[in-house]
DNA sequence: TATTGTTATACTCTATAACTATA
DNA sequence: TATAGTTATAGAGTATAACAATA
């Protein structure tokens, strides 16, 4: 296996990544699921569950639940529309705006902490390596892996 | 957050080298915690469950399982020890340190075609650079994530 | 009484399949 | 009949607590 390859390496920084920054979403009482639907939702607000199920790469019923939670707490509403009644467009609240500027502010300790090890220029290019795998395997821009399908 | 910030990066790239890792060692019919713990005993042969599940983050019930199906499938084997008939020695046969073999060589191809798209220099730069957060970190050395708690 | 491992129980998360309402 | 979303059910995985054997 090699302890020290890279993609074991990448396989241990990376869960370690995911887990510090599940436990910062903690303290703003967000799991990783919800943090990546409500960035899902900010990417392209008045999508329908289906559409933004499909994005995230999880079953439209998985979000239903999610969407309930959010909703509920007042960071996320649903708006039927009115051409498709079927439909549940999904948009930000006020408070769910400023939710994500939270989660952003978060990502950000987050990311400082965790390159803290390295420079300005090794972060920059740890970065670039990193971009260009992800371009090379075609993981989706900006979808967090708080979804187990990427 | 910062689409391709390194943390951000590092979590999506990290969970699809994990998922990969996953599916090759489907192939051996192995899920990540079993070939954790394969690796965990053949690091060290002859520690206790207890021993192993504190190396590796976990509660020593969820060993129980695991190495039960192990031991049925001929991998590794439990041995009292004669001096204290509590303690649970665990150790790989032959056949488990075969499956050790296997799992090293699809590890290798793992590693190959994830990094496919660096070249030498870039991904011995990249391992660099995991090496010295995962040091700045703390994490155990050779303990994959198969394990939540790392 | 303390410790190792096991068993039993419950809980979380997710996937799958039926259902409803709209079209 | 087909589609969007919901609800119901079941399954995997894991954590916690009670238990038995040994010290």
């Amino acid at each position: 296996m090699g302890t020290g390859s890279a993609a074991f390496l990448l396989a241990q920084v990376g869960a370690y990544a995911a887990r510090k920054f599940d436990e910062r979403l903690g303290e703003l009482e967000l799991t990783p699921p919800q943090a990546g639907l409500l960035r899902a939702i900010a990417m392209q607000p008045g999508r329908s569950q289906q559409a933004i199920a499909e994005q995230l790469g999880t079953a439209p019923t998985r979000l239903v639940a999610l969407v309930d939670g959010l909703e509920r707490r007042g960071a996320i509403q649903r708006r039927r529309n009115p051409d498709d009644r079927r439909l549940h467009a999904l948009f930000l609240t006020e408070g769910g705006q400023q939710l994500m500027r939270s989660i952003g502010q978060v990502a950000m300790a987050h990311g400082a902490d965790l390159t803290a090890a390295l420079d300005d220029s090794e972060r920059a290019q740890l970065q670039r390596l990193l971009l260009r795998i992800a371009e090379d395997k075609k993981l989706a821009a900006g979808v967090h892996p708080g979804f187990g399908s990427i």
